[in-house]
DNA sequence: CACGTCGATGTAATCGATTCCACGGCGTGG
DNA sequence: CCACGCCGTGGAATCGATTACATCGACGTG
């Protein structure tokens, strides 16, 4: 492959105005930068982007750690943030951590290695020494969806607080009494939060959440139709079922098939995190939505501004609730249900 | 960031010797070994892997280009060639093409500017010269799934052949004549490939395949849904419809149910590429399943023995038919029908 | 005892870019 | 007319590793 060396001879012009012309630097006479550009194109040079990198000690590349890519949130979110880098002139590298800290440390240490600019982390678990250090040692570093409490990076993501209130209220209004969660691990805020707004909620309408209604899953379908299956040979079975995400709402559903009930008749489902697939399930599952593009969007938004010494903001979005059938017929709505997707542009930002 | 210098005079030996430490060169003293290593864990030192691959001349990782990562068949398969790279000690960096040949392009050129040691590519569209370019230009290269006709580069991929006589065998058995599908691009191998195998399949049981029901589409949601609303309108709409990938038959879907019909009873739908979340649409739809974690793994391995200097083979894993509900319920199954997915380890190579 | 061999180590070249610095030529102002 | 400054350019250092080659000491052998 064609090195700068190459391009100088064939210009009859040193490396130096080579690199000039190529960066635009203003002092390159007319003639130098034709007969350099005509050598380019005739050798099909491309710079080679590892020796510039070493050279500039920038590698103009984001790392992006997240929990599992099989997940169509993550793959979506995957999606927005490689568009928003891509924009800024960033490329992404995309490390999958199947919801292991093993494979996460060992995409966190592969990313640093490579030196990438900055890195976007989704972290599947608590804080494991190495995401400790690449945080306080200078790596530019921002978290999106989930966070590790205690580290200070800023972090992006969706409050579904609101939203979790709106579920609570919607299934009380369709009169479920009755309401258990399938939880995430603890170890996630996530996974954490998601019950907490869960169980505040239920105070609200006065309802319980006994230990026996709050069910440990993993974020995998697996654990979702484990855990469900529990609920439904307690004695007197919830009535309604809240996963907190989409995944382990699908093994739900299957328990609940193969045990030949029926959602929503026997038993209602709703989910946190809404995605295409839902409108198809049978029946079209209720859902709680985060505004992922633009998720998306901010994280890179706040690590660019990081990697470029602007001051980051940490970003905080509103999910809200979307309202199919799998948690009951809705009596005729007496004031007009959020039942469309009207894009959430609301954002708040702290 | 500590560099080998560093650690070099910590130990007080030379680089040279710290390099022969990291990548186990025989001739160490076990003295200066444990010294070296020493100050490695004091610095918290970690090789640079740009200047590593710039001295070397290779990078470890391999690209994989892909049309779409939204689709879950292309998740799964960026999944498995992930796991499967790394296993091997590759790291894989992943383009999203979208379905836009200037996309692909862009990532292409990316990863060509960073010096992957091999690229894997599932070609959205016909070649581009940048294509063509590369895969004369020596970076070895592998295509996966789709391919591009007359290049010579090894392909890795499924045979649909089969199974897709086995789909119109089994839609003739349920009563269906009247069979349309919905093609994907005719510049890609899969779009044209299947509707190829669709039309033999026909001609063998006697069926015409007259061109109003031949819908072009473009493998997204949104295609599926306009195309079918075009099969809807005919005088005489079709009693089956295949789509030639996952997204399109949720388009289909769509249609169908924006008209209040009904699947299967109104009209029968199939698809291309099999998904988890096909178990669980309102029906459940038959699909012609890929064996898409082999086809990761047999494209790595492909891929790195051309890296590394052994002859690559080509490989074509058959699919396979799965049954569900969305073409009609199958009366008694007068033979065994392949009715529950048992792993397909057949492979035939070539 | 001298010499060849081998093992451990250091010096320095190298990969392909960027960039500081020096230099020559030319225009301009004093 | 001289000096200063600026512009375009090339030489060379540099980034952080790997590795060919040189060196040096110890040891074995004839």
């Amino acid at each position: 492959m064609a090195s700068i060396k190459d391009v100088a001879a064939e210009a009859g012009v040193s490396v130096a105005t080579v690199s000039r012309v190529l960066n635009d630097h203003p002092s390159v006479s007319e003639d130098a930068r034709t007969r350099v550009l005509a050598a380019v194109e005739a050798l099909g040079y491309r710079p080679n982007a590892v020796a510039r990198s070493l050279r500039t000690d920038q590698t103009r590349t984001l790392g992006l750690v997240i929990s599992d890519v099989m997940n169509p949130y993550f793959t979506e979110l995957a999606r927005s943030v490689e568009e928003a880098a891509r924009a800024l002139g960033y490329s992404v590298i995309i490390g999958n951590a199947d919801e292991r800290p093993d494979l996460q440390d060992h995409h966190v240490r592969t990313l640093l290695d490579r030196r990438i600019d900055g890195l976007l982390v989704s972290p599947t678990d608590g804080a494991s020494p190495l995401m400790l250090d690449a945080a306080r040692g200078g790596t530019p570093m921002v978290f999106v969806d989930r966070w590790i409490p205690g580290v200070d990076v800023p972090v992006v993501r969706a409050d579904g607080q609101a939203a979790v209130r709106d579920l609570v209220a919607h299934l009380y209004g369709l009169g479920h009494r009755r309401l258990a969660i399938i939880a995430g691990p603890a170890a996630t805020t996530t996974g954490s939060e998601r019950v907490e707004a869960f169980r505040a909620a239920l105070a609200e309408y006065g309802l319980p959440l006994p230990d026996a209604h709050i069910g440990q899953g993993d974020f995998q379908a697996e654990s979702g139709r484990r855990v469900t299956e529990g609920f439904l040979d307690l004695p007197e079975p919830p009535e309604a079922v809240f996963a907190a995400d989409n995944l382990m709402a699908l093994g739900a559903l299957d328990a609940i098939r193969a045990r030949g009930l029926r959602v929503p008749d026997d038993i209602a489902l709703a989910a946190f995190d809404d995605i295409p697939w839902f409108v198809h399930t049978d029946p079209p599952i209720t859902a709680i939505a985060q505004p992922t593009g633009e998720l998306g969007r901010a994280a890179v938004r706040a690590l660019v501004d990081r990697i470029e010494g602007r001051p980051p903001q940490s970003v905080t979005l509103p999910a809200r609730l979307v309202v199919r059938r799998s948690c009951g017929e809705s009596a005729p709505p007496e004031q007009p249900a959020a039942s469309e997707p009207s894009p959430a542009t609301n954002r708040s930002q702290s």
